[in-house]
DNA sequence: GGTCCTCTCAGGGTTTCCCCCTATCGCCGC
DNA sequence: GCGGCGATAGGGGGAAACCCTGAGAGGACC
């Protein structure tokens, strides 16, 4: 808080535009004390200016908003980050969840509900777009599941695979070899195998190609 | 433009964060007579109050920015578009100025520069993005072959496919095997995997699943 | 005529995919 | 404790995919 009393933001987008647009429907109320558009000032100065709230893209050259959030988090635990983003893709959700950001809507939010969500953010809640909910909880079920939301329905086909089995899904429908999920999992091809062939029957699906299409209708990528 | 002399613009844009930003950087050059976050309003709103220039993006729930330039090209000729997005692939730049637009800039523009932009296509003068403008030309020079025919011949990667190459590869980037490619084509499954390696092999690839999702992000499909 | 490219095809080899099967270990619920 | 389930791993085998080399026919260009 600053000496009105007003949330300090600051704003992390490769857009003049956006970061004119967010200012604009902020407005009074919230103090918006710099902004940066790209990942090294960014992190330069958030740690100088020690905002309550980070407001940044996914998106942006050099290393995206995670890079932002990992390099701030080690040096300044209390800044809190609200991802904000035109994608609603699973993946970058939950990557930049890790990355310890506190919530995550898209670019389609209006203004005062960007505002309550900002406020909401410095308050300690979790915030996130609506349909992304699920994914978010889906994700994180086997950890500790954020406060008090009600997850809507998930996908029934999706629900029967098991996180292991959702994880392999994930780089075998983008085409990756049975040896290098197997690399980045560090398990054996052997397991790969397992977990395929499971998958492929509980979706009831013939090959890896049809799983890549079932995958991108479910905008899993 | 208006009994101020202002240029009349109209904005089209499904994030109210980024109409709301190209309000503020737009401010008072120029006359705001009206926006929209849809195709439908924004058809209806634009024919009824005749800006000079929409400003528009190009990829919206609904048809995206192309609807809208083609239905309100047929009844008011004089309006001129200028589109707005954050892609700068190929395909899109393509279909926006085939379907009748005078400009493409993306949304990293600053609003200096939107402001000319803006004034430069109602004065007539077509508007490209730095980096664009060479490729665009590049793509209409060599583009006189048949008006019906499938448009991404610019692509400068799927360019250096041969004819059949590119016929094999929308076969297997569907899933067909190897031999129902050989059947389809009434060649030899050598011939095709002849065809399949070079392809792999230009484009840097190193299986089909990966050819999948090259062409599905390509739209090829 | 020579050169280059494309399309065609082949042999022979390695790797990967996909499907059977079994099997161990650990955790959780009844 | 016993059964169920999930994650791990392996054996074996057939089919398909992939790689490398070579080579002939036809066309285009100079």
């Amino acid at each position: 808080m600053n000496e009105n009393g007003a949330l300090r933001v600051f704003l992390v987008d490769d857009h003049a535009l956006i970061r004119s647009g967010i200012r604009a429907e902020l407005g009074a109320h919230v103090d918006v004390v710099g902004e940066a558009d790209e990942v090294g000032s960014a992190i330069e100065l958030i740690l100088e200016r020690t905002p309550d709230v980070v407001l940044l893209d996914v998106h942006m050259p050099g290393g995206g908003g995670l890079a932002v959030i990992e390099a701030v988090s080690k040096r300044a635990p209390d800044v809190r980050f609200l991802a904000l983003s035109v994608s609603d893709a699973a993946e970058d959700v939950i990557a930049v969840i890790r990355a310890g950001a506190r919530g995550y809507v898209t670019k389609s939010i209006s203004g005062p509900e960007l505002i309550e969500a900002v406020h909401r953010i410095a308050e300690g809640d979790a915030v996130f777009s609506q349909h992304l909910a699920g994914f978010v909880l889906d994700a994180f079920a086997s950890q500790d599941p954020p406060p008090g939301a009600t997850l809507p329905a998930l996908d029934p086909e999706l629900d029967q695979l098991t996180p292991r089995e959702r994880e392999v899904l994930r780089f075998i429908a983008r085409g990756y070899a049975y040896k290098d999920v197997a690399r980045e999992l560090s398990i054996s091809v052997k397991t790969v195998e397992s977990h395929v062939s499971a998958v492929l029957r509980k979706l009831q699906l013939s090959n890896r190609y049809q799983l890549t299409h079932w995958a991108t209708e479910r905008r899993l990528l």
